[in-house]
DNA sequence: CACCTTTCATAAGCAAAACAGATGGTATCT
DNA sequence: AGATACCATCTGTTTTGCTTATGAAAGGTG
């Protein structure tokens, strides 16, 4: 059976074309390699170089082979990097919470710089309204969670504020507000409000009811399509809202009575005390930055 | 360095959970697992298995590399099919190239088996117009064609009829004629008709001019991108047509002078004399049964 | 054209690794 | 308590992979 330095040998001779390199690049004699090849041709009943020509050339069968063992390198490339990071110590699994408003293209950026530098690490990305966001950390169903504060939750968790995202106020182009070229609260008060809160009732105190009417969603997805629905206006963040009021399937509605910009604080949220280890810390920190 | 075989050891202890069921499946000693297994802790520096129990049961650390020692084995195992393959003659490279209005569903499945009998042999789906199909294949650019017949061709190819494929008259719902239950030749031929032809210029006798006026293209996409687009009438191989219409994207015309249901044969085509191997020989005997 | 260098294959000897077999300790089941 | 199945460890043997040494073939160079 073959070997994987037998593989390693191949591919090295085929990047290199030369037995000889190989053996100098492995820190072997050039006998070793010749054999390696040997054996390996042999296991495989396939001859893999053609050795008539001055540097030895690869046969078609070697060719294909050639490119299945390099997949099999690179999976024993990536349990060498697994076993390493294990020894470092990074975490099996990191499960982050994000409230789904949070879902920013700079996240995935980030996510993507995890991934790479721990590359053993599994991530799962959950997406909640911000109350359960809070809740799940609280429970320990989460390390990490990102969510819009104030919210009511207990000492057992510690926030770090990272910043501010703008919202603005939207309804369905053709809704009755968006004839309106300035809107007070008394208007506002008279239409159906859409909400975000929690599986247990809780709301985030910052996006809290204006109007008399309100209906009730979990997630901004959520809200997002009930507003397109044209069952109410909304504050939505302005990353979302965006480029759907650029193509004319939203309107922003001019508010007066907050005509500065209105933008929630968002904060980091984890557990007091919990021990993190290298990955949760590198991940804690990169957020930090996100806004 | 840790090897193949220490990583079939370590997914066979944790299949079976024992070392000894292991040595009886791989015929070898329980010692030489014993062994095996500790080697490879120790190449890695983590510890694998939990002793202490009845059962040796893989620690956390062992279950994350066990699943990397899976996906290497995975690729070791392509290698090995993939030698037999080489072995039996399997073709490296086949190069299939179909009419556009070929590409059923059934066609996905009968690709989906070669992959399965055919594991190391790459295959390239190339589509085109017809005519282009068949210049392909006389000049060796392609192993094997799907395409329309008659056209005009040399005598360097084979054919092979295996089927016909119905069309139907359409035309976008607004169109003039989408309002006539009852459409003459004559009727079309006051319409811009959208047909197709290769890049050298050469039609489809079958799929001939009807109107007066003439839009081409060399695709059915690009047909139907036209039909869309209210440019004209078109024929078009029934499954492309049926769920459009079935959406009322499109309008099934009644046309009186072909009340029979119009299908143009299709035929398979490959070079005359050709030395066919194993997997192309499969192919073309499976696609025999495509309609 | 002779000489030199580089390349690979092969043979022989050696050291390390893998292995089978035997032994003993331990947990589980009857 | 006895039987059984399991694993670790030890010992001696076999196998494997390696190095060194040598020869043949192919380019390159004066």
């Amino acid at each position: 059976m073959y070997t994987l330095e037998q593989l390693r040998m191949l591919v090295d001779v085929a990047d290199t074309g030369s037995f000889s390199a190989c053996a100098r690049k492995l820190g072997k004699a050039q006998s070793a390699v010749s054999q390696g090849i040997a054996n390996l041709e042999v296991d495989l009943d396939l001859q893999l170089f053609d050795r008539s020509t001055r540097i030895p050339t690869l046969t078609p069968d070697g060719h294909r082979i050639l490119d299945m063992a390099r997949a099999v390198l690179v999976q024993a490339t990536q349990l060498d990097i697994g076993a390493r990071s294990i020894h470092k110590g990074d975490e099996a699994h990191i499960r982050l919470v994000v409230d789904d408003a949070l879902l920013l293209p700079q996240l995935g950026n980030t996510l993507d710089r995890f991934g790479k530098a721990y590359p053993a690490t599994r991530l799962e990305l959950v997406t909640s309204a911000s109350p359960d966001v809070a809740e799940m950390i609280a429970k320990g169903q989460a390390d990490l969670g990102i969510f819009f504060t104030p919210i009511a939750f207990d000492d057992s968790t510690d926030v770090c504020f990272i910043g501010n995202l703008p919202f603005v106020a939207v309804c369905h182009p053709s809704h009755p507000l968006a004839k309106r070229t300035e809107i007070a609260a008394h208007d506002l008060f008279q239409h159906r409000q859409l909400l975000i809160r929690g599986l247990q009732g809780q709301a985030v105190e910052m996006l809290n009811l204006v109007s008399a009417q309100a209906w009730w969603t979990n997630s901004f997805q959520g809200l997002l399509h009930m507003c397109q629905q044209g069952l109410g206006w909304t504050y939505l963040p302005d990353h979302m809202a965006a480029p759907l009021i650029a193509a004319g399937q939203l309107h922003q509605m001019q508010v007066s009575f907050d005509h500065k910009p209105w933008s929630p604080p968002v904060e980091l949220v984890y557990r007091k005390h919990k021990v993190m280890g290298p990955a949760l810390s590198w991940l804690k920190e990169e957020l930090k930055t996100l806004l």
